[in-house]
DNA sequence: TATTGTTATACTCTATAACTATA
DNA sequence: TATAGTTATAGAGTATAACAATA
């Protein structure tokens, strides 16, 4: 006798428990931006624009994983808020660059301390070296799969 | 001569880590999934509803954390490609129960097996204790913060 | 009155492609 | 002809609220 297979669970991939963990940890973090009335991704668009030199939509798209058409709505909502400018490049005709307003370099810092108390306040039952292991291990997934490495540059 | 705090960048987080590493295994299954027309939605749908009696639209919605309004819009599409049916529960005249056909109920081992060929293919880059030390710490966050533990029951 | 499910609206994000203007 | 950026369209997911039918 032999019985077929069982077909396994959501919960037997450890896809799902990133999902699970990575979707709550994102919408808390989404939660507290929103009192700021700012996105995630506006987010990430803030912080990739802080204090570097005016990028080109192309390249800001390219470092955060964008299409060129999301950066345009993007940058667009972020203009009307007033916290980035678009402005014509002088040299290329074609292109133009993005930067942060005054009040939009103003804001990150209260942005990114938001994003230090998710950060702790979510991962505060793991002790520091259980951190550092998480941390270790998904670099090394990132690594092996050369994953948006991100500027830094 | 005190300087200003740095602000933390991106990487700084681990919520950003795990972030980018959860977005790319779901879009790798999403890509695998859509090879079948199905979306990382409705797999996690059809995988609930496999081998257990009808369920009605509110439990789902509870049992996936989803709301009832994105149940109906899911199971929609779901009964159009033939793979869910919807019947009136014949004690509560408001009621619905959602259930698999038999075209849906056949779909969903082989949607296993490309789900189990996904996270194997993903997290080949760590071991099998590594693979076990990264479910123990996410487990640990979701009973910390007593995250939606799906159904099981 | 409360609950079940559906429907409608709206917004974010994603993806693709058409389009313009420059190069 | 290729590139930069915008615009348009469409689909998926999310959230909220209004609504009809039933309890």
């Amino acid at each position: 006798m032999t019985r077929p297979p069982p077909v396994p669970a959501l919960q037997d991939h450890l896809g799902f428990w990133l999902r699970l963990v990575s979707n709550h940890v994102s919408h808390a973090f989404a939660a507290r931006l929103a009192e700021r009335e700012v996105t995630v991704a506006e987010w990430v668009t803030l912080r990739t624009l802080h204090a570097r030199p005016p990028l080109s939509p192309s390249r800001l798209a390219a470092e955060i994983s964008m299409t060129r058409g999301a950066i345009t709505k993007l940058a667009d909502r972020l203009i009307a808020k007033g916290l980035v400018r678009r402005e014509a490049d002088p040299e290329d005709g074609r292109a133009q660059t993005l930067a942060l307003t005054p009040a939009g370099a103003a804001l990150v810092p209260a942005l990114a301390a938001l994003a230090d108390a998710n950060d702790t306040a979510f991962f505060a039952p793991l002790d520091a070296r259980e951190r550092a292991t998480m941390e270790k291990l998904l670099r090394r997934l990132v690594d092996a799969h050369g994953l948006a490495a991100l500027p830094v540059d």
